[in-house]
DNA sequence: CTATCATATTCCCATATCGGCATGCGTCAA
DNA sequence: TTGACGCATGCCGATATGGGAATATGATAG
């Protein structure tokens, strides 16, 4: 049971870095296949694989025009995302001067190991 | 060449479900690992592991008090992770009927190279 | 030292994932 | 129709993952 349901929502597709790659990259407008493959150094079939998971989360479009399939950016499904992380804002600037610390501790224990 | 280098990043972190439920408990202050497991319903093994991947991304700390092991929220590792998100801000309300015009451009770029 | 409590780690299984490669399919031009 | 082009899909191998069960480790009480 591996990531067991974890799959298929907007977290697990944004984990991937080349698709979060892919997303960025839609933000300046629709793109062909081939397009995103050749910009970001990967193969054509992996561009449609990674295309494909962010379709079924539906974090892009597509469009026949012709024979190619553009796919466009649909970043709403990045709100609820943002949401859940803006849901921690105020516990990122905390002061961690324990954690510190903490950490130096921790990196006396190793050298002395 | 399983997920690549995708594990051990906060986007990996947040990606499971359970993970980002024991991070939003962790909000309320640190917690024993069985406390957590009992209170999130999962095994204490299955517990101790997330809390491992969530540890090895920094976004928990750990403390020992006695015989427990006190989990605590470090969450500026999500603040990386809320920018990225936020850069798409502008983009999940808009109308997707100006794409087209970014496709028109395109094509005539194609035909000049 | 020993027993015990709280956690961490290990092993195993089933499954999911990414990447590469080959191939299938749809569209358009001739 | 036949090619050619653009893309999607299928299959394979290597690996990573989550869950369960059993066990190891660490700290403390007695």
């Amino acid at each position: 049971m591996a990531r067991a349901a974890t799959t298929s929502d907007a977290f697990n597709a944004i984990a991937e870095p080349q698709r979060r790659e892919i997303l960025a990259l839609l933000r300046a407008g629709e793109r062909p296949v081939t397009d995103l493959a050749q910009e970001l150094g990967m193969s054509q079939p992996g561009a449609s694989k990674h295309l494909r998971v962010l379709r079924e989360v539906g974090l892009v479009r597509v469009r026949g025009v012709g024979k190619q399939r553009l796919y466009g950016l649909d970043a709403r499904g990045l709100r609820p995302v943002h949401e859940w992380v803006g849901g921690f804002e105020r516990f990122w600037n905390e002061s961690f001067d324990r954690l510190d610390t903490y950490v130096q501790d921790l990196k006396q224990a190793r050298q002395e190991e």
